[in-house]
DNA sequence: CGATGCGTTGATAACTTTCAAATTTAGTGG
DNA sequence: CCACTAAATTTGAAAGTTATCAACGCATCG
C-alpha cells in the first residue's frame, strides 16, 4: 500500500495514453493543447491511469489525501472499519465517477477496487491550482461535492427504512447509474451490499428472493438483476 | 411563512442592534467599520436578527435558498417529511451554529424553531459576494461545509448501529456541543430525538431508562441528562 | 476431485415496533 | 396559588422484523 502510493507519486504528472481497450470515456475527447475547459478533460490531461487488481487498496483511511480519482473501468468501494470489526461501505463508484474528494487533509475512508479496475489519478495540488485559475472547473467541482452531499442525505433517509425499502432503493439507484436501465449488473458481492445498507447478507439475499417472488425483479444470476416492475420498487421506496 | 420571508427580505441588509438580553456571542465583538475579517463578524455586520416562536417554520423545503442562518439563542431542527408521513430530522442547531448552507438553489430540508429562538439572517447573495472578495472567509465557509459533511458521515455510521449505540452517541454528541459537558440540557422532545435517530419515542425512552439503570447517565428531569459514566457510553459507541 | 468462496435457505433468538395504558409534566384559567 | 386540561413521557405486553447460527447448493480453481 505504501508502495502503491509511491508509484502514484512518481507518475502523477505524466500523461499516460489510454490503452486501446478502454471504454470511450477514457479516451481524450479532443487533443487540444493548453488549458482544459472541462473537469473531465482536465483530469485526463493531468492524470495518470493506474490499474488495481480485485480487492486491492487504492488508498487508506487517514492517509494524506494527495490525490483525486476517477473510475475509468471496473468499480470501487470506499469503506470504514468500525472498532467492533463491522465494516460500513461509504459508497460505490462506477466508470465516470469521481472519488477521493476531501475537505480535510486526510482521507476519511479507505478505497478498494471491487474487481480489476483502472482509475485516473490526479494530484490534488495540481487540481486545486487549476480550480483556482478556472472558475468553470471550480464550479464543476462544487457540483460534484454537492451531488456527494445530496447522495449522503439520501443515504440517511434510506438507513431509517425497512430492509425491503433499502434493497429496493439500492436497486433503483444502481439502475439509474447503469448504462442499460432495466438490466443491472452488480459488480459487488452480497457482503458489500449488506455493509452498504446496514443489513446482513442473509437479509439482503432473502429480500432479493422475496422481490423476485413478488415479480418486482428477476435474478438470472446472483450478480445480474432485471427490473421487472419498477413502480412496485418505487412504491416500497417510501 | 410567506409573510415571514417578505419581512426578512426587507430587513436583510439593515444592521439590527442586538437586544440587551442576548448571550455574549450575539453582540458584536468590535465596532470596526468596513469589511469584516471573520465569518462571525461578517454575519453580524450583514445580518438581521429574527425571532421565531416555538415550532415556527424558519424556511420550507424546496423554497429558494436565499438566506443563510446562524442561531443566536434557542435551537433549530431541520427535517424532511417522507411520503409515508414519517419525519426524518436532518440536524439540530444550537447557538453559534450556522444552518441553511446549500449547494443547490432550493433548501433541501425545512427548518423550525424548537423553542423560542432568535437567528441571525444573512442574504445569500451578499454572503457569496463577500466570500468572493475575502479568501479567509471563503475558507471558513468551506470549513463549515466540511464539518457538515463529516457530521453526515458520522450520521450514516450511527444509523447502522443498535438503538443503545445510537442513543449513547447522541448523548455524547450533545454533550460535546453543550457548554457544560457533563450536564446536558436537551432542547428537543423525545419525538425529535427519535426522528433524528430513526427510532420510535418508546425505544428512545426505554433506552434512556436502561442507561440510567446501568448508571451511565442520570435523568433529573426528562430534558436534562447528567453523564455519569462517559467511558461506558463511548464503549457502546462502537 | 476436493477445497474454497459465495450465495441461498431454514430455525431460532434478539431486538425494535406497535398498541395500549399509566404517569408525569406543562400550560391555562379561575 | 390551585385545579384542571392537554401534552409529553414512561411503562407493559404482544407482534413483527432482522440478526444469528447452521446447513446446503453451486460454481471456480488448483
Amino acid at each position: 500500500m505504501l508502495t502503491q502510493t509511491t508509484t502514484i507519486r512518481n507518475e502523477a504528472f505524466r500523461v499516460v495514453p489510454p490503452s486501446p481497450g478502454l471504454p470511450p470515456m477514457a479516451r481524450p475527447a479532443c487533443g487540444a493543447a493548453g488549458e482544459a475547459h472541462s473537469l473531465d478533460q482536465a483530469m485526463r490531461l493531468m492524470g495518470a491511469v493506474m490499474s488495481y487488481p480485485r480487492n486491492a487498496e487504492i488508498f487508506g483511511e487517514n492517509e494524506p489525501a494527495d490525490f483525486i480519482y476517477k473510475v475509468v473501468s471496473g468499480s470501487v468501494r470506499t469503506y470504514k472499519v468500525l472498532s467492533d470489526g463491522r465494516r460500513q461501505i461509504g459508497g460505490f463508484y462506477l466508470p465516470g465517477d469521481i472519488f477521493g474528494l476531501q475537505f480535510g487533509d486526510d482521507y476519511a475512508l479507505s478505497a478498494e477496487a471491487i474487481g480489476d479496475t483502472k482509475v485516473l489519478v490526479v494530484k490534488r495540488s495540481a487540481f486545486n491550482a487549476l480550480a483556482g485559475r478556472n472558475a468553470a472547473i471550480a464550479q464543476e467541482i462544487c457540483a460534484v461535492t454537492g451531488r456527494e452531499l445530496r447522495a449522503m442525505q439520501a443515504r440517511v433517509l434510506l438507513l431509517v427504512k425497512s430492509a425491503q425499502e433499502r434493497v429496493a432503493s439500492f436497486l433503483l439507484e444502481m439502475a439509474e447509474r447503469a448504462p442499460a436501465s432495466d438490466a443491472v449488473e452488480l459488480p459487488m458481492s452480497r457482503q458489500d451490499i449488506a455493509d452498504y445498507l446496514g443489513l446482513t447478507i442473509e437479509t439482503v439475499s432473502r429480500t432479493l428472493t422475496a422481490l423476485e417472488a413478488a415479480a418486482a425483479i428477476a435474478l438470472p444470476t446472483s450478480r445480474r438483476v432485471m427490473l421487472r416492475n419498477r413502480s412496485a420498487l418505487q412504491r416500497m421506496n417510501g
